[in-house]
DNA sequence: TGGCAGGTAGACTGATCGGTCTACACGTTT
DNA sequence: AAACGTGTAGACCGATCAGTCTACCTGCCA
């Protein structure tokens, strides 16, 4: 398959994936909104659950790298760097193609059958939490298992906060609890 | 239709609905799975989408219920009150048929479209938020308006991280942070 | 005991699903 | 220009979907 074509189609199933779930929309309606043949899709992916595995790796790389921008700055504080994950969030969560977390929505789906679309999605789950855990144990007054935690549930919560209750300042609200916490836990 | 049967039918459905999601559920299933006919379902539904509906208020209802057991105490503190909320959670979460919240998980598959089933599950989150919102209007020292979106947002965070980690900790540990918060915010 | 009514089983319908097959369009090579 | 090969469009396939229809069963009142 031609790059081009193979990169719209793509693009068109992770944007309509991610605004309406995978199981409820047909390979005809990617197809058609992506203005790409069924044999197209057939010749670069071997089924739907194959196309549905490529969108989640590439939209975890995309969200890996988005994180490392807004947090390998040079000059900056462990803290800093752990807060400016908010920071990093707060931007994903407005773009357009931001509905929830891609991987939690693909766990409500496929997360109770064993496959492979379920375990790619626990894994970028467990990428992500290994991420602020690493940046956690740059903070040597804290306990970093338990903050890492703390600040995955924060993230999460903030998201959810973010669409089910239109909080569209969920983040910042999560940020400032997490710069208290990170100041508090110090202190003892 | 008979009491028992639609008991039977819709405790079946959202059992099923719960652990594997709506749309990629087959009537048929859950009519195999309950052991009732087809006519007996649209006798009392008038779709499978009513019969959706009626599982989310079921749902809404019995966590309403189960909320209000845990904070209405007699002689409990208000600040008492809001953290047996993280305890009335957990003992929730611990129930074979919890596998995340069951209104953000029909979101995510029909937040997308406007529909009955979407407002109903809005509105459930709404009150969940409503709910926590007039317990911390019992305490003096924190702002409420912002107290209860942290919490909400802790709660929503906990239960991602319990489905999505396999965190078994994970209200016990935003338990932890909620009585840190209350602590701190009463002194400044 | 006869007849009526409510409820049930499961065959059936048209639409739609994921996936395949076929016929052809077009760029490249000679 | 002729022959070839890659890639595409869309008809097509069996399976399955939500929802309906019909034939029957069973309990109830006369």
């Amino acid at each position: 398959m031609p790059a081009p074509k193979r990169e719209r189609l793509l693009d068109t199933a992770e944007a309509i994936f991610a605004k309406e779930g995978f199981k409820g929309i047909s390979v005809d309606r990617v197809l058609r909104e992506a203005g790409v043949a069924k044999m197209t899709l057939y010749k670069g992916f071997d089924s739907k659950d194959a196309l549905i595995q490529e969108t989640l790796r590439r939209r975890g790389d995309r969200l890996e790298a988005h994180l490392k921008l807004y947090t390998s700055g040079a000059n900056v504080g462990p803290e800093d760097r752990i807060l400016s994950v908010f920071d990093a969030m707060q931007d994903w969560s407005e773009r357009p193609e931001f509905n929830g977390c891609y991987f939690v929505n693909a766990l409500t789906e496929y997360g109770a059958v064993e496959g492979e679309i379920s375990e790619l999605a626990r894994a970028y789950k467990r990428q992500f939490f290994n991420f602020l855990n690493t940046l956690c144990k740059g903070v040597s007054t804290i306990d970093p298992e338990d903050t890492s935690h703390v600040l995955f549930m924060m993230i999460e919560g903030a998201t959810v906060s973010y669409m089910s209750l239109d909080d569209r300042d969920s983040f910042a609200r999560a940020r400032k609890v997490a710069e208290k916490l990170l100041k508090h836990d110090s202190s003892h």
